[in-house]
DNA sequence: AACGTCCGTACGTGATAACGTACAATCGTA
DNA sequence: TACGATTGTACGTTATCACGTACGGACGTT
């Protein structure tokens, strides 16, 4: 039993020049999602020499340009710079620390780490008043990442982006993992929830 | 059904225009930090004409010159772009979602069809004798696609590849969902099950 | 071989990003 | 009031971004 923290560190204090990391970033993403660069350029709007340019790190796109490109791969221009910013590092915590710490929160790792591995699984079992991550670190995924959580028993609230969702047994939701979240129980009962979250697209 | 959608200050029609919004919040951010444009062109290194035509969307800034102003305000590029792009979709489904029957087999689909999708999570409900993948349905899934499933009530068997696999309540199994497989509940109680399908790279 | 089609990239041109300088407006201080 | 100091912005020049076109190379057919 495990309890997976998948943290971003951003790499806030290093230089950033990112103009050629950003190239190769956006190479291997075309070419994971099997496009040639003219396809690329016909879904983005951008010229295929343009993109061409870029990927070899020989231009600076602009940011409206950037964000086409982002677009045509299906990220928003945030998410695929913070591909190159972030370490992405999953740091794997031992049930022990976190459950003493956050006590009420029991999370089990439901898929084992493959290579190729796109899905997380895991169950949580929360405790009234019980809650996860905590509001001042909140555990955000991977960008690009997406969860998908499904209240098994009790009840639940999901607090994203400063919304609060009640979910009840049998409901679900889903939402962009690499944004800050976190579930609260607020009843009187136990509750047990699901989380899948499927990665972003990546490259090897 | 009862399914809600929950958008943050979603960019309308999906393409994103963010080229005057990301001048909004630079300029937000510098008098927040009581910075002129004399003083975040020093600590930037970009002229303060420049970050004047910026913050007004006059200009759409490189991505070289972008993240030098993202430095210069102690923020990643990501991080900066992150505030203006707020197209988080929060789905939660009420409830029971769309179900398919079969024959003492009930679907239940959990992940809405948003774009950009790679995971999708079924709650499926197998009678005593029952099997899943019966006649008329997609057997197997796309090529390099990856499924688990854990067993959330009652017992079930997973048959792939000839080998039959008996799971209990709270067990759980990963396999390459391009091979052949079904579930049977050979039990007399009904068995929850809890499939997460993550597709391959998609391509085109 | 010879063909058509795709790939990525070099080239030349128009558009514009980014710079340095200079200006009107505002504020504080003498 | 008058002055220096700052504010943000308009102007003109240079650098380069971004486009359309065109080229050599790789692959599959005929």
């Amino acid at each position: 039993m495990a309890t997976t923290v998948t943290e971003g560190r951003s790499s806030a204090d290093g230089t950033l020049v990112q103009t050629p990391a950003v190239g190769v970033r956006i190479r291997a993403l075309r070419e994971a999602m099997d496009l040639s660069l003219r396809d690329l350029a016909q879904r983005s709007g951008v010229s295929a020499p343009m993109l061409s340019q870029v990927e070899r790190g020989e231009t600076s796109p602009t940011l409206a340009v950037a964000a086409r490109i982002a677009a045509g791969l299906e990220l928003t221009l945030s998410q695929l710079l913070r591909l190159d910013e972030d370490r992405h590092v999953v740091v794997v915590r031992k049930g022990e620390g976190r459950k003493r710490r956050r006590a009420g929160h029991r999370v089990e790792e439901l898929t084992p780490p493959l290579p190729g591995q796109r899905a997380d699984v895991s169950r949580h079992r929360l405790e009234p008043g019980a809650v996860t991550g905590g509001p001042g670190d909140p555990p955000i995924h991977e960008p690009g990442s997406r969860e998908t959580a499904v209240v098994i028993d009790g009840m639940a609230t999901l607090v994203i982006d400063g919304q609060r969702h009640e979910l009840r047994t049998g409901d679900s939701v889903t939402f962009d993992a690499d944004l800050a979240h976190h579930f609260e129980n607020n009843s009187d009962d136990p509750a047990e929830l699901l989380a899948v979250v499927a990665a972003g697209l990546r490259r090897s």
